[in-house]
RNA sequence: GGGUCUAUGGCGCAGCCAGGUAGCGCACCGGACUUUUAAUCCGGUUGUCAAGGGUCCGAAUCCCUUUAGACCCGCCA
């Protein structure tokens, strides 16, 4: 045993905070306001990644209120980014707005102020829908009010300096020919095609030409201007290379995680910070990428984009949560698969810290309530809630198609899992019979039947169709498969397969009086 | 070229970041219940924690080396 003691509330992002305020200490800067970062995509469609880089940037800020500090989460939408790529499912007719900022471009569905902003407004939802609160900011605002106007003025002072080190340090070597700031075309509006070559520091423009550049293994055309832009005021943005840099030291951020996709901007744009424009750069922690089941990437052409939206028809906001909070480290193949046993594991951790269930370990015990508590962003339930078995649940929606609301609550009445009908078990079943749904439609498996087999269903679908009460329809689809020469085994199977497409299922006399004897017995016949 | 992550019963994984009895699901075996199906419940078997070295009273966990795989960066963001 070291002797350490234990941080906050046991977890990695306690110990993040209290390095992050040990190291603000030793550098003296002033503790009144601890201001952590998460930059929001707003090209592409954000997913639960960016999601991510959020929702932790939101648990460090926590954990330093926790720590008696104040503190505020700015979410940072880069929505001066130009559109490099139409995402998939939206309109070709983005086309012709390609490399152009995305919030100068129309909302193809006419619901935000930009194609920017629909974006970031998706990722916003989500996080008010997991219960996040921050500051929102966004880049073109940011720039058009030249709130970077003075770290724009000093990087580009240094910027043969700057253009050194990059090649230096990533071996990356235009910005040796280049000034690290991209103005948005007067003429053509596109970003990213007019190079910017000289600064005229007097005046505080720059100038460029307009011309054709390749994003993306694209040729995107330029329109050949030139023109001198004012970094005070008119369009255009830092290049990301010192960009964060300049934006850390505008809005004195002190905490910012980040992906290890860029990592090597992070590496730059603190040597930015630190070197020329004199802030010592935000304390990090670097994250890995989430991966689908197979280990790739996930992206939008692939179709396995997990978004929080859709998440969240099919899992809890805690289910979120507690993915996002649980670790940081390590690689991460994700998938709407995971959201069952994440619901079974929050059970798990109610149970933990109302002490249901007892944990030797007491670092362990400390590490798994303040993982309870964060997930339930430090606002944990005075009570525990009802816990009902997630898997019994998806069974149980499988079950029940119609009425499913009704059906299942009244099942779990009747299995004595619940004493009372609530909105959060409500809730509970909707998900799961969307979990269900979405997972479950196996392809319609086709029974081939043997004559005997056929004969023996005819008679069961008689049976059931008849309006005498029958004592017991378990026995009697096991008499029905004996007298027909065929094995009760076999026939369990098929009836299995007809009836929920699967070879096994739950006891399936009670079952079908569950589902309706008539109902079943039409689905029977249309196989015999 | 540079960097990061991963390796744990038959399979899929958790535990590692803050060292203290190696765990879960599936599969498998046994029992209960059952009219020899199924479901459910109870119990059980399965591991030189990739290899090697180091630190430590103690290492799956921390450090170094090696092997294998995956991913990211070297357009843009």
């Amino acid at each position: 045993m070291s002797g350490q003691e234990i941080l906050g509330k046991g977890t990695w992002i306690d110990k993040l905070a209290s390095e992050l305020l040990q190291r603000e200490k030793t550098l003296g800067r002033s503790m009144d306001l601890l201001r952590v970062e998460s930059g929001l995509g707003a090209s592409g469609v954000p997913h639960i990644g960016s999601l991510g880089d959020a929702v932790r940037a939101y648990g460090v800020k926590l954990a330093l209120e926790n720590f008696g500090y104040k503190s505020e989460l700015i979410a940072y939408s880069d929505d001066l980014d130009g559109l490099r790529k139409i995402p998939e499912g939206f309109p070709d007719s983005l086309k012709e707005h390609l490399a152009k900022p995305v919030s100068l471009i129309p909302d193809p569905y006419g619901c935000h102020d930009s194609y920017g902003m629909h974006m970031s407004s998706i990722l916003l939802d989500g996080l008010d829908k997991v219960g996040v609160k921050f500051e929102f900011r966004r880049a073109v605002d940011t720039y058009k009010h030249g709130l970077l106007k003075e770290q724009i003025h000093t990087i580009l002072l240094n910027s043969a300096k700057i253009g050194e080190k990059i090649s230096e340090l990533v071996g990356q070597e235009k910005f040796q020919r280049y000034l690290p700031y991209f103005p948005v075309c007067a003429n053509c509006n596109r970003l990213y095609t007019a190079e910017a070559t000289e600064y005229i520091a007097g005046e505080r423009k720059v100038k460029y030409r307009c011309h054709d550049t390749e994003i993306s293994s694209k040729i995107i055309k330029g329109c050949g201007h030139e023109g001198e832009a004012d970094i005070t005021k008119d369009l255009g943005k830092l290049a990301w290379k010192v960009e964060f840099a300049a934006r850390w030291s505008a809005f004195d951020i002190r905490f910012e995680a980040y992906g290890k996709d860029i990592m090597d901007s992070v590496k730059v744009n603190d040597w930015v910070a630190d070197e020329i424009l004199q802030f010592p750069h935000p304390h990090h922690v670097k994250y890995e990428m989430f991966l689908d089941k197979g280990g790739k990437k996930i992206s939008k052409s692939l179709g396995n984009v997990i978004t929080a939206q859709k998440w969240l028809e099919l899992g809890t906001p805690k289910s979120i949560l507690l993915l996002l909070y649980k670790r940081i480290t390590g690689a991460r193949e994700l998938g709407f698969e995971d959201i069952p046993s994440l619901i079974t594991e929050y059970n798990e951790l109610e149970d933990i810290y109302f002490g249901r269930i007892k944990v030797d370990n007491q670092a362990k015990l400390t590490k798994s309530k303040g993982l309870y508590e964060y997930v339930n962003l430090l606002n944990p339930p005075k009570q525990p809630s009802t816990h009902v078995n997630y898997r019994l649940l998806m069974e149980l929606t499988k079950i029940f198609k119609e009425n499913r609301d009704e059906r299942v609550m009244k099942k779990l009445l009747d299995y004595g899992v619940i004493k009372n009908p609530e909105p959060e078990i409500e809730e509970l079943i909707r998900l799961a019979g969307n979990f269900s749904d979405e997972f479950d439609q196996q392809e319609k498996t086709q029974v081939n039947l043997q004559n005997n087999e056929k004969k023996a269903l005819k008679i069961l679908v008689d049976a059931l169709n008849t309006d005498e009460k029958l004592e017991d329809i378990q026995n009697t689809i096991y008499q029905t498969a004996k007298s027909n020469d065929v094995e009760p085994k076999d026939f369990f199977k098929i009836l299995y397969q007809i009836i929920l497409g699967t070879s096994r299922g739950p006891k399936i006399g009670p079952f079908i009086s569950d589902i309706g004897r008539k109902q079943v017995a039409k689905k029977l016949s249309e196989y015999t």
